[in-house]
DNA sequence: AGCGGCTATATTGTCAACAATATTGACTAA
DNA sequence: TTAGTCAATATTGTTGACAATATAGCCGCT
């Protein structure tokens, strides 16, 4: 996240970022047991800041511990991802409530600008999946930001997004479903600018329980695989 | 596939645990500095577990740290604290309203009994705070607990709840309206055991929402100071 | 042959010494 | 007097060695 003050990066901060990224990239698979050592050579540094780092992982929830027996990425099942989704949809619900109250006319602004940029980029790059996912978590990102619940943004930015992406990474091919999100994603915008609080909330839950049950539907007709 | 009850403890484990718990008690007050050596002799143990513990904290968000200037306890402004509670009402909606769908019958009894212990501890206790506090902590554990979503549950219990509870074990003393706060418990129970799962979420928004009112009016008259 | 207990090994947990850095205080100069 | 600089110090960050334990493979037993 943005640290912007210090200047100072220890090892063990990079160790985090370094994992994290691996993990939600996928270059390290869920369910995957990984080695302390293994990771050290792979991350040029020493078993302590390496294990400070693993422990802020776990307790973030994308690592499980076992005393003696060492790390695995945590794995996530098709209904818990599920779950994931209704904590989202009433987080965010909040967030966009929030946002709609608190947000300044420039952040609104620059809010609508970056759809612009979606729109442009999905017409462009014609699905590519990997644009798709970047436009969503920036679009998701910038609205709990504005919700200036610090908290809350915490939650939603340090714990449930990088677990969402580490899926969404794998699995945003299938989902595609760009030009109906963005339509969605102005509707929220719009009232976000009216100051329409309510109005913000239910848009985004809505916004949310689709792209659930879009994916659920996925998973029942056997085209994801968790 | 529960709990593989882990009996090995490691130190770090331990030591987070005390901290934790030194911290929600306050016997480390809020915005105290503290120094690594100064806790390992505390608590009988070395700085590399201690490290550990310290990362997990600060990962959830009890503990600041900023490198090579030491880790201090976290401390709350007053509106910080409102938001916790937005967040609260939000989550712990969803909470009762899957606790309403999922929870088993027996649970809902036991929910039930615990509410009467709880009656009768009001009245004899006649207003002791410590006890109200439990009481609250004890019913709002079981229905994130009930709710059967693990990630809503975790970051319940192990992020938001000793954050408010860090500062209800000090202000409960002038919380206090019990006798409401049971009757609310109550109506939420009812309409978890007929079912309900939408009543049940209204319902806890609207507790949640008051006790945080209640919490803002005390500050606001200057009864409180955080 | 199949199963249970045991030992060997590799991995994790812990420790104490070493290096790097932010803070504190004194000191100098305007 | 006050502001700024610099060095001394104490605290944090890091390292590599040591101790404890879970896993895996082997052996003997049923």
């Amino acid at each position: 996240m943005a640290e912007l003050l210090s200047t100072t990066y220890t090892r063990a901060d990079e160790a985090f970022d370094c994992l994290q990224t691996a993990i939600v990239k996928g270059e390290l698979a869920p369910g995957e047991k990984i080695g302390e050592l293994e990771l050290c050579s792979r991350f040029n540094l020493t078993r302590g800041p390496l294990r400070e780092a693993l422990g802020r992982l776990e307790s973030r929830g994308l690592l499980v511990r076992r005393p003696h027996a060492g790390v695995k990425v945590v794995s996530v099942s098709a209904s818990e991802l599920m779950e994931l989704y209704r904590i989202r949809e009433v987080m965010e619900g909040l967030a966009a409530r929030q946002a709609a109250e608190r947000m300044t006319d420039q952040e609104i602004a620059d809010l609508q600008a970056t759809l612009d940029t979606h729109e442009r980029m999905i017409d462009e790059a014609q699905g590519q999946a990997y644009y798709q996912a970047e436009g969503d978590y920036d679009f998701h990102h910038r609205i709990a930001t504005g919700s200036r619940n610090s908290k809350l943004a915490q939650m939603l930015l340090g714990d449930l997004y990088y677990m969402v992406r580490m899926y969404r990474y794998r699995l945003s091919t299938s989902t595609g479903r760009p030009q109906r999100a963005l339509g969605e994603h102005r509707r929220i915008v719009e009232a976000i600018a009216q100051r329409d609080g309510e109005l913000a909330e239910f848009l985004m839950k809505r916004h949310i329980n689709a792209a659930r049950q879009n994916i659920e539907k996925k998973i029942q007709e056997g085209e994801l695989t968790i």
